[in-house]
Parts: C-alpha cells; structure tokens; sequence
DNA sequence: GCGTATCCATACGCATCCGTATGGACAATA
DNA sequence: TATTGTCCATACGGATGCGTATGGATACGC
C-alpha cells in the first residue's frame, strides 16, 4: 500500500517531509479552504506521513501558522516582483506586471489570508508589509511611465485595489474577458 | 447575576431569541474571525443563553450556515440598494453609493464571506448573485450617466473591483484617505 | 385554572483535533 | 559493527465542539 521509501530511490529519500514541504502543503490547504483547513492530522494524510513528523519540525501549530504566513509573505512578493523578464517600456511593463497577477498561481489566496489575518495585529502587519511592498512596486512603474510621485500613488492605489478585488469575483469569467477588462482599467489609469 | 425576564419588561422578553438574532450574532462573529468564529456554543454565550435555544431555531450547523449566508445576501444588496435617498445628478449619484459602499456596516465582510465560500459551488452560487445584483446597480448608474451599455457595463466593473478591494487592504488609513482616493477612481472613471 | 405551545437549561455521548511520550527505522560516521 | 543524529509511527490524555434527550419555565387560548 505505502509507497515507503525504497533503495532505488528516485530523488532519495521519498517519503521524508522537510519544513518546506508542511508549509507547502498548508499553502494549499489554504487555498481550497481558509485557515481552518490547515489541520495538522489532515496535512499530515496529505503528506502520507503521521503527525510525528510534524512536530519534530515545528513546535505547534501556532508558530507553524506564524511561519506559514511568513512563508505566504515571501512567496507572494517573490512571484510578481521577482520576476525581471518585464518589457522595458513603462505602460507595456505595467500591462505584463497586471497580467502575470491576475495569472500568478497564488490568485485566490488572499481572501483566505485577510481572512485569517484581519482581527490579528501582529499577523495584519506582515500581510500590511507585503501590500506595501506590492503597492510600491506598482507606484514605481507609474513613476517611470512619467507620473509625478503623488498622481503614481493613487494609480497605483487604484491598479492594486482593483487586483485584489479582481481575486474576489467568484464568477465564472474566462481568463481572457478577466485580461481584457484589466486592460481597459489600464488604458484608463494611463490616459490623463 | 443574569438579567433574566423580568416582569418591567422594556421591550419584553428580554432573553428571549428569535432566529434573526442568532443569525446576527453569527454576522457579528463571521465579521470578527472568519467563518471558524461562528460556533453554536460561542453564540449561545454571547447571547446569554445555551445550546437549547440554538437547537430549537435550527436544525444543526449546516442549516444554520446556509441560513446565515442567505442572511448576509439579503443584508449587503439591501444596504446599498435599498437606499433611495441618493441624488438625481448620475455621477454625484454614483459618488455617494460608492461613499455609502466604503461607508457601511458591512465592510470588513466580504473576505470572510469570500473565504468560506470560494470551494462550495453551493454557496458560490449565492455570492456570485449578490455580485451579479451589485453590479447590475452600478451598471445601471452609469448607463443613467450616458454610457453606452458595454461601456457602462466595463466601468461598473473596473468600480465594483476597485470597492471589494478596498475592503480587504488592512493598513490604517483614515476614511477621509479612502473617501479621496475613490473620488479619483471615480473621477477617472467618469471620464472619457 | 388548565392545557398547550413556545423557548430554554442541563446533562450526556460522541467525534475530532491538539500535543506529548516513547520507541523504532534509516543514514552517516567512525 | 557500534554510535549518533535525523525523521517518523504509535499510542495515549485532554480539551473542545456538535448534537440529542429530557425536563422546566413562561405566555397564551379557553
């Protein structure tokens, strides 16, 4: 039945389970379905492991949790601002940033972390770092296009709102009706 | 200690549920922490009475969520739509719901309500048509502002948007920041 | 005043999940 | 081969929350 580790070993070791691989796990638990999926015994059926491994790597679930939103922090910052392969042209680059949002794999996680984060200070405040990372990324590239500092903010303000919110519209929309319309908030925040 | 009925009676029967008031404390506590908040025994003591009168109202839980999400349909379209009170001028009129959206009580709900939501088709369906009845609001205000339908159809998206993901950005900001910001979405979109 | 309907308290069984305690399997090192 | 370190299985205690069963309290019609 279990697929225990055994000697030929594909990429050695199949069945050991790293902190990273719990987290990952718990990412994708919680994106099926709030915080309240990440249970340490479902995680551990997902793993194929028993909870034994869990807490030799982690205390208990509270720090896990921490490290968890810690770990969504760093991968969701990484996944737009990371990515160096942006045309070079101001408005064009501000059009791929958009897209590669409303692509990017970790769309829809965000509900689940405001969710979980919103009455939690201490946990508002890593989700208030990565929005402001976020947002200055996109301020950035409005100051390139040419906008003076204030008027890059409030555009910048007003694309971010609108692709957090575009995570929200649970309707079923073909990806490229969803492109199409970013677009057409784009044009607008690039025109006057 | 407990404030049971007494015979004065203010407003009788003081301690007395009804099913509304158990589906507004589960608001109030789906506001607070997410759906994981609203736990038939933690209601129960908030309201000063026990499971008893919970199992009375309802079934079980299940039944009790599904009531509650239909509770907050109904709340959050009538909140905005309802209001009749709104200028005659298009696109004073659209500032003030949008004033109204940032404004009301139910803000803070929607990522919540999304989060619980997101993977039950069931439940989607009812947010999906709370969506498809906001937006059809806002639509409509802008066609009354002279946009022709696609048009008017695209700008009540780019504003619908742009007002969910108001509410999920948690950085303190004062209302009057938001107020302002919106004004220049709108702005931009009441233009060309 | 009596019966009935409405609403809630109390107490219990049951399942689930957290965290711990302990020992075992496996690899690396000597 | 002995030893040590890493990682996991198993089994348990305890807490928590759901649902039920049953009786009690209050209001209302007659």
């Amino acid at each position: 039945m279990s697929t225990r580790g055994s000697k030929q070993a594909k990429a050695a070791m199949p069945d050991r389970q790293s902190r990273e691989s719990w987290l990952q796990a718990a990412l994708q638990a919680l994106a099926k379905g709030g915080i309240d999926q990440v249970r340490v015994e479902w995680l551990a059926r997902d793993l194929g492991v028993t909870k034994g491994s869990f807490y030799w790597h982690f205390k208990d679930r509270d720090q896990f949790l921490e490290a968890l939103l810690d770990y969504w922090a760093e991968q969701s910052t990484q996944t737009v601002i990371g990515n160096r392969s942006y045309p070079d042209d101001p408005p064009a680059r501000i059009r791929a940033v958009a897209e590669d949002i409303v692509r990017r794999d970790l769309a829809g996680m965000d509900p689940h972390i405001r969710s979980w984060t919103q009455y939690d200070p201490r946990r508002a405040k890593v989700v208030a770092s990565v929005d402001k990372l976020r947002f200055g990324f996109l301020r950035d590239l409005f100051v390139a296009a040419g906008y003076p500092a204030d008027e890059a903010a409030l555009r910048a303000q007003c694309l971010y709102r609108y692709a957090l919110g575009e995570q929200f519209i649970l309707a079923r929309e073909s990806k490229a009706q969803r492109l199409r319309r970013m677009h057409t908030q784009i044009d607008l925040l690039l025109g006057p």
